[in-house]
DNA sequence: AATGAATGAGACTTCATTCAT
DNA sequence: AATGAATGAAGTCTCATTCAT
């Protein structure tokens, strides 16, 4: 039985989380099922992590920064007025129904924050971080509803059925970005 | 043939379990905790319903049908498109914040839409039936447009914490379907 | 897998959680060593025990009732003064060193009962009806009196090394209820 | 030879150990809260005691310690039988009903001891030191009746409810030791 | 001398579901 | 038609102890 150090393995746990979560949502993921997955004796879990809480919060603050840090990238290399709109609509074309993995995490985050103020506070947080990468390019009112169209956009994407024509995201955004 | 006692028994365990969902999630509903609060025994509830899920896809497509018919109330009024914009607004600003209970609700179904094809056939339905709505005075892609808008801007406005300005949401309402 | 109604179940737990706590208290007591050993499975214990208080509370009232009763039967056939006092030292002597079981037991009870009223109010109805057993032939005080003594010479005894000489109990007996 | 930072801390995980105990009993005190209430590291534990169970004798033998050494200071200062009378009444009236931390601990350690040699060790030192400290006043067998009225008042005290008159505690002690 | 990391066993409890009645 | 009894699987978490450092 040996006990080495494995400095990397709360890392490796909240990732396997992640996994998990996105594969049968947070009510199908348990330390058991984690600590499978991860190979880690289950009584790790909560030496690692105070409970199941602490490690959803963890889990979901790294995914809420990974997904707005590609958000921000995105945004940063954009100079122009049509810089800046060309690379909205690639984050709502491109990036943003990013993997369905990514759509699941988001959806079971927001259904936790909607209930539950300490999840809210990652939510608040990712936003506010959004929105700021935003407002390098267009005005405070302008951004939020840009970011409000965003989100609509990508979460009608992922339900929808139907196919969609790029030209219309152009089109919205050129005309809520105007004047 | 004696009509049971109990005629909308059915109908109460399917309200309890959106009480309950609104509350504690789908992760914290389980058939013992409806039985308990719709007062009927706990072997009743797999005589009525197949299993959790048949309840989950029941109860969550009365809370779709619901939310949805009120949006087609605001918007049938509508006869100008003046009218039509400004209910538009009015759904924003004063229906989708509606409860928190139905924050929730949306954000569990979406959670389980994302994961499950079963509840995809439900948000897909309810969006056919907004965007449907939206089309009686809009263009199709305006209305896609719309929709995404009205999604977007009600999660947020939710999961914010800072107040905001009606106006903007007239604002974005028209640049949105001006010319 | 048969579910046959087994109406005496319950009962068998009472009686295995009882023999569990004397042989290695309520600390070392387990809903699955209680399950183990009365031949049920785990997830019967709380579906006829709430849980582990309620068992606990249920296995020490019925201990106290039933060491109660015999304390009863003990002094109810006395009926002169000289048999009261013999009952008494009876009850001293050869009823309660009774059984080391019994006597973990009644310690086991008391440890709870000193920091929980749930339990005090099962050692309160205890004392009480000794109490009143002993009122019949005694007045009330000297019955308080006498009660005492019966209880801290059975823990003496119990706790004691030394053998005793059963005429020193009939003496403070005497003494005691005399004049 | 570095002294070490902290030479008491033996003395204080003892401390702490009897504090919780009083609080929620052997079975709801471990290593983990000991630790944490004392401030020392986790690990300490194992170090400074082989293990729970060196831990829990050598908290009860200092529990033990300190209430006999007040039992017998009590009655150090009697020199005439009446004194010596009243002593034991003080000792029932005043320190005995100690405080209900003191109750718990004993109870706790009397349930110890019922199942476990180890601990009737202690039991019975204690036992053996009342009970010399008696027969400095009182005959050998009417010292050992007065300990076991002792003990038995003062449980039935701690367990009752109703107030009690202390004349009768007097009337009791005088009876015992008449003659 | 002292401790932080780690673990395996086991604690209580909840649950969806089955089945005889 | 309806349900109370029952269960096995799985849930989260706590714990005493070990060991490399």
């Amino acid at each position: 039985m040996t006990r080495r150090l494995d400095p990397d393995r709360r890392d490796r746990i909240i990732d396997v989380c992640l996994e998990l979560i996105a594969e049968s949502g947070v009510a199908g993921t348990s330390h058991r099922k984690v600590a499978d997955r991860a190979q880690v004796p289950l009584g790790s879990m909560t030496y690692h992590f105070s409970g199941m809480d602490e490690l959803l919060r963890e889990a979901f603050t790294r995914f809420s920064d990974t997904v707005v840090a590609a958000f921000e990238t995105r945004l940063a290399t954009a100079s122009t007025l049509a810089e800046a709109r060309a690379a909205v609509v690639s984050i709502i074309e491109d990036d943003l129904p990013a993997t369905p993995a990514d759509l699941v995490l988001t959806h079971e985050l927001y259904a936790l924050a909607a209930r539950n103020p300490e999840y809210r506070r990652i939510t608040h947080r990712w936003m506010r971080r959004s929105r700021s990468a935003l407002e390098r390019h267009f005005a405070p009112d302008v951004a939020a509803q840009l970011d409000a169209l965003i989100e609509g956009l990508s979460i009608h994407r992922a339900l929808d059925t139907e196919p969609h024509d790029p030209r219309q995201t152009m089109d919205a955004v050129a005309r809520l970005t105007a004047g």
